[in-house]
DNA sequence: CCGTATATCTCGATGCGTCGAGATAATAGC
DNA sequence: GCTATTATCTCGACGCATCGAGATATACGG
């Protein structure tokens, strides 16, 4: 364990290890960002269909309830009470497509989320601090990373949550009774 | 774009563009993250307090019923049945402690788990292979900043849950009628 | 021993998100 | 115009996590 030893340490093993400490970190880092998320979506008094909505609308923008119901998974009458409580605490509106006037376009309201954002104040402000730390060339690569792994995390998201996924489904022995289909 | 024109941008101009496109890259790497928690937890038909639960369990170590409550936050009563579930899918299992023999100890079954993380096993790799883009200086820098970054969101996490919190009160008008206060 | 305090469990009730089925309204084709 | 189709909403019901209150079992102090 003495650095003697350790700088016999041939680098492809350095490496490994290195490699190795990072995907526990980002497990690590993973869990902690959900216990932040759930620990102000409860503040919110959202639940996680809710702030995964408008996450949604953030990214894509206003959609139909529709459209809504193919990115949530959710049945069309689920999204109705959805929109509903989302609008009544006034982080969405309804409006109605001119051009085809039974859709229904939920928009998101952006100061509103923004003002939640705002909530990420401090969170904002905490998080700019640790980058003090770094420089240019460094922030760069973590901006690189950050880029990287966000996109893959939706790539796998869309692999679980879409497929048949018998990657997943091999682990899971009497998972996922919902649903009973009744006669 | 030419490097001509960058190069005319003072330092700390460039550099507080680079700060900013990281904390955007943040809140849209957490995004990503809470979405791939959430498939995966809905997947195992788990839900968003039986995740916080295990992860607790691995950070922690077997702690008693009680003091579950206490971090959870939720009423023994919830306790009692928070552990069944899991205790049914085999993540956790009960053993009473043998000095005092009223308390129920809680151990995650870490094998069950691991597997569990198999379900992971594809992600891991997925994440692995973003990291071979890196030299080994800048994994080092990765990993330094997810161990800030991780740490200060738990630090935040406790803050929000555990305080009255006014920085976040602020924004939530009608929020949490939760647990009505009995006289 | 015997009462009090503590730890967990049982039970019944409640709230909430979700669902299926049918209602309503608007578009599109003939 | 008339009908089929599409988009959303309404309604009633259901499952599930949570809760409060009381029950049970154990520990501690006298």
């Amino acid at each position: 364990m003495s650095s003697e030893s350790r700088k016999k340490n041939p680098p492809v093993v350095r490496r490994r290890k290195l490699v190795e400490g990072i995907l526990a970190a980002g497990r690590e880092s993973s869990a902690a960002t959900v216990m932040l998320h759930t620990a102000i979506a409860e503040r919110s008094g959202l639940t996680a269909t809710d702030t995964k909505t408008i996450d949604t609308l953030i990214r894509l923008g206003p959609v139909t309830a529709g459209e809504l119901a193919g990115y949530t998974g959710l049945a069309t009458a689920s999204v109705t009470s959805l929109i509903d409580r989302l609008e009544k605490k006034d982080l969405v509106r309804r409006a109605r497509d001119s051009r085809d006037r039974r859709r229904v376009i939920v928009k998101p309201v952006l100061e509103r989320i923004a003002d939640c954002q705002n909530v990420f104040g401090p969170i904002r402000e905490g998080f700019a601090q640790i980058l003090e730390n770094y420089d240019d060339e460094q922030l760069q690569t973590i901006l690189d990373f950050m880029h990287r792994s966000s996109h893959r995390a939706r790539e796998l998201t869309a692999a679980i949550t879409a497929g048949p996924s018998p990657l997943v489904r091999k682990f899971l022995t009497r998972a996922r009774p919902r649903r009973a289909k009744r006669s």
